[in-house]
RNA sequence: GUGGGCGUAGCGUAGCGGUUAACGCGCCAGGUUGUGGCCCUGGAGAUCGAGGGUUCAAAUCCCUCCGUCCACCCCA
């Protein structure tokens, strides 16, 4: 019996004392996507369910456990996005952008599901902000994609995040790479963990990958990618680390970097936080050649990026990174008697009218109670209509900090309201 | 899917076999003659996660389920 009132397991409520993360992380990221000339692009958070499966990889985690998959009335398989770049791809092709100039730049803002057990850092619907840059190869345009998602972090606060990289080959290398790998570990299968014995066979590249304690010094000999990229490949890789070098962009080779869904070629990226946490990766990236190409349109080479907002909002905390205050209403509207409610009503609504945030007191609360109000909210000022006010046309206007009050009339108050407030 | 920790008022906790379950914060109302923050007083609010069992007696012990957190797997 799953309790009525309460959130289906793995989300969550953003409450409105979260709010200033979101709205700094939004705000940081729209701006830069801007700024970097990516255009906004929103896509269904439901599509054909076979979009996610030839996209994101039928042999992945994501499709064969975590999708959510619904049939819907019309007896069509959907599913609800596990990830933007699949979405943006199908936008990307219906609607003709190759005829574009090229690479088309586009970012997107918004939920994604995936059905997991929840944990630190892990929920079924989290949000997730994109940039996806598609139609080029220049190894230029990783590097820009590169430096978005790193200046991102930088603007947002958090600074001392590492960036790790990996180039893990094209369709040409990369059965080499698996060849050498699985040879390497051909003779080693009875001492690893047997999580490793299983991807031997199912996803090799994984093998580099493992947590295991016993594994470890088996993986640090293991051959690296990088000697086995083609030379187109390895042509790219070193390219790309020139440009972050000379954008001094501090990165970490990672051979052991691999990426948990299929369509990744070439480039591989992903920012993380100092601590080793279990779910501390805050955003990743990479290269993605074949996939429009998988999804039926002509070879398309593309890169992007993605960052789960939630973990970044995780690591402003972490970082003990300060918010702005929320907003609070400027005025609080209170009255003595019944006979002014009327006149309470016309002047929160003249405020609002001349863009003063107000809120009036309702609920027929004494004046001492409605006062209370106006300090728990947090206004600076307290309009106060009593007997004496409605005689005169006027209206107390108390200053919340400091007690200080003047009664101004009423057609004066918006006036003196907006100088002081 | 697997493993471990935890579930007592809105939140944070105490109680750990025995009368009407306690405290702090928060909330509401008062502290006379039109007004907040501090202080004081009072009040509302908990079928002690749910179901079953042990016992004369269970929030307290046992089992099951559910929820939650953390970890594995995997990923943002």
């Amino acid at each position: 019996m799953i309790p009525l009132c309460r959130a289906p397991r793995g989300t969550v409520d953003v409450l409105p004392e979260e709010q200033p993360y979101w709205g700094h992380v939004y705000h940081t990221a729209t701006r830069l996507a801007k700024l970097y000339g990516y255009s906004r692009i929103d896509t269904p958070m439901f599509e054909e369910a076979s979009l996610f499966v030839r996209g994101v990889g039928q042999a992945t985690d994501i499709v064969q456990k975590e999708m959510y998959v619904f049939q819907d009335r019309g007896g069509e398989m959907m599913a609800l996005r596990p990830e933007g770049t699949a979405n943006v791809c199908r936008a990307y092709i219906q609607h003709g952008m190759h005829n574009l100039p090229q690479p088309v730049r586009l970012y997107y803002w918004g939920p994604a599901f995936r059905y997991d057990r929840p944990q630190a850092g892990r929920q079924r619907q989290f949000t997730h902000f994109g940039c996806e840059a598609i139609g080029e190869d220049d190894p230029a345009l990783d590097a820009e994609i590169i430096e978005l998602a790193w200046r991102l972090y930088q603007e947002l606060g958090i600074t001392d995040l590492s960036l790790q990289l990996n180039s893990i080959g094209d369709p040409n290398c990369r059965p080499r790479y698996l060849a050498a790998l699985k040879a390497y570990y051909e003779d080693k299968l009875g001492r690893v963990c047997p999580d490793c014995r299983a991807r031997f066979q199912t996803n090799p590249l994984r093998l580099l990958d493992c947590k295991v304690e016993g594994c470890q010094p088996i993986i640090a000999a293991a051959p690296p990618f990088t000697d086995c990229l083609c030379q187109e490949c390895a042509k790219h890789f070193q390219e790309l680390r020139s440009y972050l070098e000379a954008l001094a962009i501090p990165y970490t080779l990672n051979p052991r970097l691999v990426r948990g869904l299929d369509y990744y070629t070439r480039t591989v990226f992903e920012i993380q936080p100092p601590e080793q946490a279990a779910q501390n990766t805050i955003g990743a990236g990479g290269r993605y050649d074949g996939l429009i190409e998988e999804l039926g349109s002509r070879p398309t080479p593309a890169i992007g990026f993605a960052t789960g907002v939630e973990r970044v909002i995780a690591n402003l905390k972490r970082a003990g990174v300060p918010m702005p205050a929320p907003a609070r209403p400027a005025v609080f509207v209170a009255y003595q008697t019944a006979a002014a409610r009327s006149a309470a009503v016309r002047l929160a609504s003249e405020l609002r009218r001349a863009g003063i945030a107000a809120v009036m007191a309702v609920g027929g609360r004494s004046l001492k109670a409605q006062m209370r109000q106006a300090d728990a909210t947090g206004v600076l000022y307290a309009a106060i209509l009593g007997e004496e006010e409605l005689a005169t046309g006027t209206v107390m206007l108390r200053r919340m900090e400091d007690g200080q009050q003047e009664r101004v009339a009423l057609q004066d108050a918006c006036q003196r309201l907006k100088a002081n407030a």
